[in-house]
Parts: structure tokens; C-alpha cells; sequence
DNA sequence: TGTACATCAGTGAACGCGCGTTCACTGATGTAC
DNA sequence: TGTACATCAGTGAACGCGCGTTCACTGATGTAC
């Protein structure tokens, strides 16, 4: 949830992460351009006129939220990829079970920043698109982090990609066939990269 | 590029057209508030005042945007894919190579109006939202009347996934990133249904 | 074929609202002595 | 330990702009006779 700080932060220091904090969901849960200045500094507690104490610009805030959620999710991914992983199974099964689970499908906020935002990723400004590439980037090394060793860079990102699609279409069309498509989708990435190896 | 209306399409028939036709790939361009209706309306050459003439709302143009944009996709890519038919090769390798090609990363706003809003869509008001769904059933649809006759609708559903998800991480990424993930997306489908069946 | 009138399609100004940004001010926190 | 002062962090009003929506009006098109 909070950002972990240094014990000396000042009080400065925790609205920031406070700020950041929310709108990163703020952004997952409603777009960009979804959510107002004057919101998000009302849901950290604060009111909008001190908000340029603490940023340049909106911008600049977009681009410290996606940076907290994508480092949100790489943690509590591989957080519960460990958990899931003591109950056998392979790291690459774990972290597609996880992924492509209803939870997420449901959880727009808390959930992948690359899947919430990546059809607008493409239309923002240079420093918000950059942080957007980075957030993909790190994305496709997360997943090939979980597949086995010697695993093409490519592969992966193939793999990142029907993941992020598939929990898109999911999401857009809800229900039973937001559900089948989740689970047929985890079961043909199991194929593609089974728990035993072919030979 | 025009909709195909009848011989006695009245003045007023024409504008509405165009005015959708503009929207559909402003929408796709900008994203669903990326584009005001005053530049819809004077891209269509008319000007903003007589927008209510024609829509109940902003939102009711949303919904004709995406259905045109849905329609457009599905017939220009039936048609190259029938184009590269008789080159050889599958229906399916046809799609594959014609959805995930270049040409297609680069022009939005002509290009799949899935990949281009799929994560807005879940944030849209019904009637647009439904419009949506609408879009990506018709999708899979298309996909699954490329693929081999009685392939089952939810394996589509995965390869509709696979290509809007690499589509997009393509997108963001741009440059060679983006053009190394659109080929190895393309031979991991190919792959999984290749030209010739397995056995 | 021409005239008078009704309807159609579009114009352009105006309104209201939300939102990013700015700024003078204030209360709280910390420091010097 | 207490007092005086400086700095810090945040407040709340105001500004300017863009945008969806409304509306009185106009010029063009079509129809009746």
C-alpha cells in the first residue's frame, strides 16, 4: 500500500508517496485523463492548491503513479508467486495462474498498470510515454524471469502480450465470457510452455 | 472510406456519414476524449452548432464511431486477406500477416479499433460500452472464420487476444522493439496453427 | 415556367461547468539563544 | 525551559481555457399552384 521510506521521511515526504499512491490507482481505475487534480488530492487528504508543491506538472505525477504501479505489481506478483509456488507447480504456471485469475480481471486498480492503460499509452506526452515503455519493458522481464532459464527475450514478450490482451477482453466483455477467455487462455499458455518439457 | 448509402441519400444522410466517418478515426487517433466535437464537426467540413441535428449526444456518436470503425476493419482486412489468398498460403496466415504487419502498427487510425481503445473500454457508459463488446465479439468472430472449420470460438478468442496485446505493446514500444515483437508474435500463432495440420 | 411559401440543414454566438494552474496567505513545525 | 523568529507544508479563492450543449436565426432546397 505505502511506499517503503526511509525512517527520517519528513512529513513532506509522505503526503508525496500519499499522492503518488493514489493516483496510481486513480489512473488504473479511470484513465489518464479519468480523474482530476482536485480528487486525487482529496483522497490523499489534502486540497488541490498545494499539489504544485509537490510536482512540476499533472504530468509529472503521471509519471511517478505508473512508475508505483508497476513496481506495485512486480512485488505483489512475485509475492504471490512464491506463495502459490510452495504448493508446487512451476514459477511461468504460477505467475499465469495469478495473472489471468478473475481477481484480477475484477480489480482494475490494483491491478497491471500495462493492461489498464496500454491502448493510451501510445498518445501521451514524451515523459509519460517513456515511463510507459519502461513499464513494458520491465513487464516482459518479469515474465521471462518466470520462464525457464535461456528463454528468448521475444518469447516472452509474446507471452506478455496475450496476457495483457487477454485480460483486456476479458475485462471489456464481463461475466462467463470475460471468465472463458481467462481460462482458455491460461490453458493455452500452459501448452505453449508446459510444466514438464516436451522431450 | 465513405459509407456505402443508397442512390437517394439526402444532403443530410451525407453529412451524418461523414461526420461518423471523421469520428471513427478521431476516436481511434485520440482516444474516446481525445478529439473535441468542434474538430469532428469541422474536419466534416460543417460546423459545430449543427451537431445535435444529428446525435442525440457525444456519446451517441461514440457508439455509430466505433460500429463504422468495427465494420471498416472487418471489411478491408477480408479484403487484402482475399488479396493475399492468391498468393498462397491459409486464410489464418493471411490474417496473421495482414493484422500484424507494419503498416498496420503505425496507422492507428485506420487500423482495429479493439487494439486502438481496448483499455478505455471497460470505463465508457453503457450504451457505448455495449458497442464495444459488440466490437469484440465480432472480432473473434472474424478470427474464428479464419481459422480451420470447426476450431472452437475460445481458442479464437486466445489468438484475438495474442494479436491486440502484441498489436499494442508493439505500439508503445515503437521502432524495432515494437516491429521484434510483431514477428515473433506472428510465427508463435503461425505455429500454433500452422498451415499444415500436425498430423 | 415562374412565384410564394414551407421545410430542411447548417450557422455562430452564448452558457455553464470542470479542470489545470497560480498565488497570497496561514497555521504548524523546527531552530537559535 | 521558555521565548522569538524563520521556514515549511498546506489552504482556499481566483483565473483562463476548452468543451459539451443550447438556441435564435439564416440561407438553401424543395413543393404547391
Amino acid at each position: 500500500m505505502m511506499t517503503i521510506m526511509s525512517l527520517s521521511a519528513t512529513r513532506k515526504e509522505l503526503s508525496h508517496a500519499r499522492i503518488v499512491d493514489v493516483a496510481s490507482k486513480a489512473i488504473r481505475r479511470a484513465g489518464y485523463r479519468g480523474v482530476g487534480l482536485a480528487d486525487i488530492m482529496q483522497e490523499a487528504g489534502l486540497t488541490h492548491g498545494g499539489f504544485y508543491a509537490h510536482f512540476e506538472s499533472r504530468e509529472a505525477l503521471l509519471v511517478e503513479a505508473m512508475a508505483k504501479a508497476g513496481h506495485d505489481n512486480i512485488s505483489s506478483l512475485t509475492e504471490v508467486v512464491e506463495r502459490r509456488l510452495r504448493k508446487g507447480g512451476t514459477r511461468f504456471q504460477a505467475l499465469v495462474e495469478t495473472y489471468l485469475h478473475e481477481a484480477h480481471m475484477a480489480r482494475t486498480e490494483d491491478g497491471c498498470v500495462v493492461a489498464a492503460l496500454s491502448s493510451e499509452m501510445t498518445r501521451q506526452e514524451d515523459r509519460v510515454r517513456q515511463e510507459a515503455q519502461r513499464r513494458v519493458t520491465a513487464m516482459v522481464a518479469m515474465v521471462q524471469a518466470a520462464l525457464p532459464d535461456g528463454t528468448d527475450e521475444r518469447e516472452a514478450a509474446v507471452v506478455t502480450a496475450t496476457m495483457v490482451g487477454a485480460l483486456q477482453l476479458a475485462r471489456t466483455l464481463g461475466g462467463q465470457a470475460g471468465q472463458a477467455i481467462l481460462a482458455h487462455t491460461r490453458q493455452a499458455l500452459l501448452e505453449r510452455h508446459p510444466p514438464t518439457p516436451r522431450r
